[in-house]
DNA sequence: TGCGATTAAATTGCGTGCGATCTATCTAAA
DNA sequence: TTTAGATAGATCGCACGCAATTTAATCGCA
């Protein structure tokens, strides 16, 4: 947590120029424009391949171990993972030593699509237009105050 | 647009904490449930603030004006305009120059939502734990990286 | 004037995203 | 051992968000 230094008053101003959860709400809404034509190519959803991504990383996880990941409850990775099954990328079966726990991993498929989607999206990194520098600063910035919004608001 | 230098290879790891495209979009998330509660007492969405901001920055505009501000399509914002007139925040008339445009603007109790909800977002921002400067800089870049991956989307 | 092309909004279908709730399983204390 | 509580996923209902399509109005040009 950097120092929580209060905003000067005259910052707040009324326009959505002036929201920075706008600009990140509009951001993440270029993005996924920016995505859809690589996605849609390969069958899949934008966060379907944040999924893929976070199931090549490490394999094997439960339910509960990808939502901690990809800051999603069980009620939206159900559906999402068992069309992801239904498609043939990942795997779910139950936990044999815990009955209540689900384990999701890739199937070859599944790895295959994820490498093609990870090699396509260099050129939407490439039209974010952003030096190298901006780009690692952003990243940084942006984690930060994901994470402090996420401590706050489990206070 | 900056100048478009390539991203150097070892960058491309396959991590989800490398994507910038996931820092924004769980950013996104970790706002939409910093605001929850506040926007729950008012009644109100996220993205319904979003428009009412909209529209008490310029009053009275068409669909299509809003759709351009907010980067949304009328397939979004017809039926979330039509539960903000069912909540009494919003009026919509078909225009009598052209009947194909209808016409959206505030009531007295919209406008008193949106401020209520204005002056409720200043703890939100004190838990972003950003200083100024990087407030300031990190809503500039957004900017430019949203407004650079929407004209290569356009192509 | 007539009529095809264009435009604005609405509708439809599908995939998120979440709170609330339900079910099945596991844990722990009496 | 029994059973109350906790835990992990799944289900349900609702609100986005968009592509594709439809409907209604306007425009353009002969």
């Amino acid at each position: 947590m950097k120092k929580p230094t209060k905003m000067p008053k005259q910052e707040l101003a009324g326009s959505l120029a002036d929201f920075l959860c706008f600009a990140v709400y509009s951001t993440n809404l270029a993005f996924n424009r920016a995505y859809k034509q690589l996605f849609e190519e390969l069958g899949i959803t934008y966060p379907q391949y944040a999924t893929l991504i976070a199931l090549n990383e490490a394999g094997d996880q439960t339910v509960g171990e990808l939502g901690d990941k990809l800051f999603l409850e069980s009620s939206t990775l159900t559906p999402l993972l068992k069309r992801l099954e239904a498609a043939g990328y990942v795997t779910r079966r139950r936990d044999a030593e815990d009955e209540r726990q689900v384990r999701v991993s890739l199937t070859p498929e599944g790895k295959a699509i994820f490498e093609q989607a990870f090699c396509g999206r260099e050129s939407v990194i490439e039209a974010t237009g952003l030096d190298p520098d901006t780009f690692v600063r952003l990243q940084r910035d942006l984690i930060t105050l994901r994470d402090n919004l996420l401590a706050s608001s489990n206070k």
